[in-house]
DNA sequence: ACTGGTATGGAACGAACGTTCCAACACTCA
DNA sequence: TGAGTGTTGGAACGTTCGTTCCATACCAGT
């Protein structure tokens, strides 16, 4: 830290009064950063002038100055890892997406709560209901893949796509016991919102899986999980909304494992009869 | 965060110079902690009055307790790792996910060549020649998100799906000039590695996604990316795959960038005139 | 004991800040 | 088209803060 330096540089010249200050500022550097000369006084047992002689004998622009290198060394500690790691500064392509994408999965995974993934995966466990996917254009595909695999551990989920007629009825026909998650990003589809919000009026239990919480989609649903999307080419990248998809269905299987192994030997059993799978 | 909830939940409420304000204070906290009322104003191009009302609107003392909560929130999470843990800590179930995709990304993306990526976005960018994409049918919606991507930005890409005779008949259509992008992982579908041998038999180039050039793909390819997959649950993860992809349409942008950009433009338009697509 | 120099914290000053009020504006509905 | 409601940012107010000045306390050397 830029202030650890200068405190051990101009440590032997300190007086008895700035050498607690200059303790303080090393050990509760928080005090410094939200707080005020007031408090640093407080805290060390000293005059508020004290603290600024401080600042102004380690080359600091008064207190100010002192308190902005303490505010960007902070800022610097708590900016994501993605960011970080960046410092190295990618200069190819292949490099620069690596960087991106391991902080698209990296962020998604780190902001989400564990009681919102429990009760998320609860909720997808239970096979009373049905679950419904909806996503919008840009994500389809994904979504078709979260769908795909939670259809081998469970009945009753489905992707709600197609024309306009048939989304609507679909919605229209789902009810109190049924879990719907919502996958859109920014520039959201006007038609999922729209599904949404019809399901969410029903009293269908939602999930969210969007860029914001403040997007249309999070104030519909019971949880929200926020997504990071940064993408090297002209589109979104979904690699963190695929790693979470993958979470939830780990999750699902976990919960139904018993059920989850009947229905893949069933699978397993239709495709060794018909060999459509082979080794090599 | 406390304040991410509490935007979260009143996220609905909220006006539009408000949102503004809400949107910088989640992707900015430290511009809440060490900023003043008119550094949000101005980060947010609203008046100070606007982040006042928002910060009372959330159910905060003014500015200055919602500066506190975020103060409070951002010293928590700078505590030394050691201590951090202690808390409601992230299950193991996430960081042991997050370790794994992060690995599959990266294992993917740096076991890449530089010379075979150009080779094969050069050939994607091809547009004398259609792109067809044929997947198994674990990784099916990874590979319909490659093909509506790439959709966007040439003609002539479609995704090899269907029953075994619009497959079969499909594949017979391609020439020469066409590209064959095909994946699948281990425990190959039959359907896929003969719809492959069918279209390397007759010329068309091919480029396989596969788990290794061990893999029956591998040897009808012109060009062979092996991807990592390693996954937390009874399914292979296909982050890694994506990342590729997400990888070669960037590339294909980038090298149709004029065309690409029109295609992009005349489907912007079309959303507009419609309002497909909404803010909010 | 006295003196010169230093260290220290209280108090006053000026600047910056958060808060509140209000006029201008945009939008909706009749 | 006009009335009414809600939204927005500028300006004034009172407060808090950082800074500076200065009287007091302390210490070492004579």
């Amino acid at each position: 830290m830029e202030v650890a330096d200068r405190i051990g540089r101009a440590g032997a010249t300190l007086t008895p009064a700035e050498r607690r200050v200059a303790e303080v500022v090393l050990e509760q550097p928080q005090l410094v950063a939200f707080g005020t000369v007031a408090d640093l006084a407080e805290a060390s047992a000293s005059g508020a002038a004290t603290v600024v002689r401080l600042a102004t004998k380690l080359g600091f622009d008064g207190f100010t100055g002192l308190q902005a290198s303490v505010q960007h060394a902070l800022a610097n500690q708590l900016r994501p890892a993605a960011e970080r790691i960046r410092e190295p500064a990618a200069s190819d392509a292949i490099s620069r997406h690596l960087q991106l994408e391991v902080g698209n999965v990296t962020t998604t995974l780190t902001s989400l709560s564990d009681e919102a993934l429990a009760a998320v995966v609860a909720r997808l466990s239970d096979t009373t209901g049905r679950v419904l996917v909806l996503s919008g254009d840009a994500s389809l595909g994904v979504a078709q893949q979260l769908v795909s695999e939670l259809c081998s551990l469970r009945d009753g989920v489905l992707l709600v796509d197609g024309n306009d007629v048939a989304v609507r009825r679909t919605i229209a026909l789902a009810g109190e016991g049924d879990v719907l998650v919502v996958l859109d990003l920014r520039r959201y589809d006007r038609w999922v919102v729209e599904g949404a919000r019809a399901a969410s009026a029903q009293g269908v239990w939602c999930v969210a899986v969007t860029d914001s919480l403040l997007s249309p989609l999070a104030s519909l649903a019971e949880h929200t999980f926020t997504v990071a999307a940064a993408g090297g080419g002209p589109f979104d990248s979904h690699v963190g909304t695929l790693a979470l998809a993958n979470l939830l269905v780990a999750g699902v299987a976990d919960r139904l494992r018993a059920q989850a192994a009947d229905r893949l030997d069933r699978a397993e059993a239709a495709w060794r009869a018909a060999e459509s799978l082979v080794d090599r």
